[in-house]
DNA sequence: CGTTTCGTTGAAGAGTGTCAAGGCCAGTGG
DNA sequence: CCACTGGCCTTGACACTCTTCAACGAAACG
């Protein structure tokens, strides 16, 4: 029952959300014990997805959610003729996949940035235990909810921002992503290629590359290849909120 | 107990969702009798919003759900600077405010575009309910789905299309839900301005009435103000595809 | 260590936005 | 009934942002 700290069995893999270090990212808070176990009987088994592998593609049969817990993955939707749009970027303690349950199956593609782990959750089952622990169902539809609040943010960033504030709210959000997992909220390496920011944020990859060098040499912040250190957070968010704070129309 | 088909009843006002002709939108297949009766008892009333009121605005408590019976909306967002993104229009069938139940207060506002009518569904009624009636929790967890997905093509739409894309997809997608609402496929009326038009699809209203114009001049459809009636729907649809289907590159 | 992928930068051009003027329509009040 | 008003829509001219095309440099990978 209790595994070595060595060893890799099964039951090693069977998971324990319980001290899980992202359970207050995953879990309703205030759980009592006898929830966290139906809990983890929910989440079966672990996942390895590989740098450039698909956690699943679209078309896929949907049959589980995943809450990531370690790595980096995107979502892509492509379009009839081809069009691909990166639809979003997903660190740990995140849940992907709930696009797959309109239709039983997936609409998009995500695929891993980086060497990745999944909690696989059986759909089925979270539906069993949510019904009869109400303060998991509570969360799981907030968790949705979210989601559909995310998407109207980048909605609003798509449809009335100009690259450099799409930019720089973007690299916000990221930092503080980061911040909210224990990283430093000024400095990190993105994952993603510039043609998958570009694609994200409805621009092209040169453009990307431009507006990162301006801030640079704007002295918002460092950029070496993936290594962004940001300088002046408030720079950006001057930015994101109608260009440079000392333009006062628009 | 039976209210008489006369009448103004508070008892008739509290609806029968068993015989609503939109049932086949709000509800889940093949529910069992009972198992209508208790979803009769969630929508425990209706509220009329009159044309330019808000069902809803952003910062208000989220209590309840809303599908709507007849009428149109429109949901947008706002930025911290001022900028406004319509989210989604609405129309009869579709179920509007899961925005809220993440913070349980609202981040978008609703507003009717028209005199608009909708069923009430207090959120902890519902959860209560869909605990136990699985058909039901399905079909909420499936509407909710399905936002995401819509938003996913939206994203789609607003970055990577160009302006003639964004209206024809937008026409197309108006379209197929009046037909899937017996009304005209070919023929309706806008119930928002250009400008509404232009804020959804990342547009300027300029930009929106050119493109209707353009349209018009190449025999795709009759534009009348806000009367629009569709003349070439596959030439709108090869438009979407990657500009006007003779163009085989790109 | 070559090959490939990714990133940067420049110049030219297309697509939208901006500004401005005028037309159409519904509602209002004389 | 008609003139007036205000909101909405259309159209033109011009400016500007972003894309496109192209070349090159840098890092990653086998």
């Amino acid at each position: 029952m209790n595994a070595p700290s060595t060893g890799f069995s099964i039951s090693h893999l069977k998971v324990a959300c319980s001290n899980c270090n992202l359970r207050e990212l995953c879990l309703p808070l205030g759980l009592a014990l006898p929830e966290i176990e139906k809990l983890e009987e929910l989440v079966a088994t672990r996942r390895k997805v590989k740098r450039g592998e698909a956690l699943f593609r679209a078309g896929d049969r949907f049959e589980s959610l995943y809450a990531v817990r370690l790595g980096f993955l995107k979502s892509t939707v492509m379009s009839s003729d081809g069009r691909e749009q990166v639809t979003g970027f997903h660190m740990a303690g995140e849940l992907v996949g709930m696009d797959g349950i309109s239709a039983e199956q997936h609409s998009c593609d995500t695929v891993a940035l980086e060497d990745t782990e999944v909690c696989v959750i059986p759909y089925e089952r979270l539906e069993d235990v949510a019904s009869s622990v109400p303060a998991l169902r509570n969360h799981f539809h907030k968790v949705m909810s979210r989601e559909i609040v995310r998407e109207h943010g980048v909605m609003l960033l798509l449809g009335s921002m100009h690259a450099e504030e799409r930019l720089a709210a973007f690299l916000l959000n990221l930092s503080q992503r980061f911040e909210a997992r224990g990283y430093s909220r000024t400095e990190f390496v993105l994952r993603m290629t510039r043609a998958e920011i570009g694609s994200f944020l409805g621009l092209k990859l040169e453009t990307v590359s431009r507006v990162l060098s301006r801030f640079a040499q704007d002295g918002l912040l460092e950029v070496n290849q993936k290594h962004v250190r940001i300088l002046d957070t408030e720079g950006l968010r001057a930015i994101v909120s109608g260009h440079g704070a000392a333009c006062g129309n628009n």
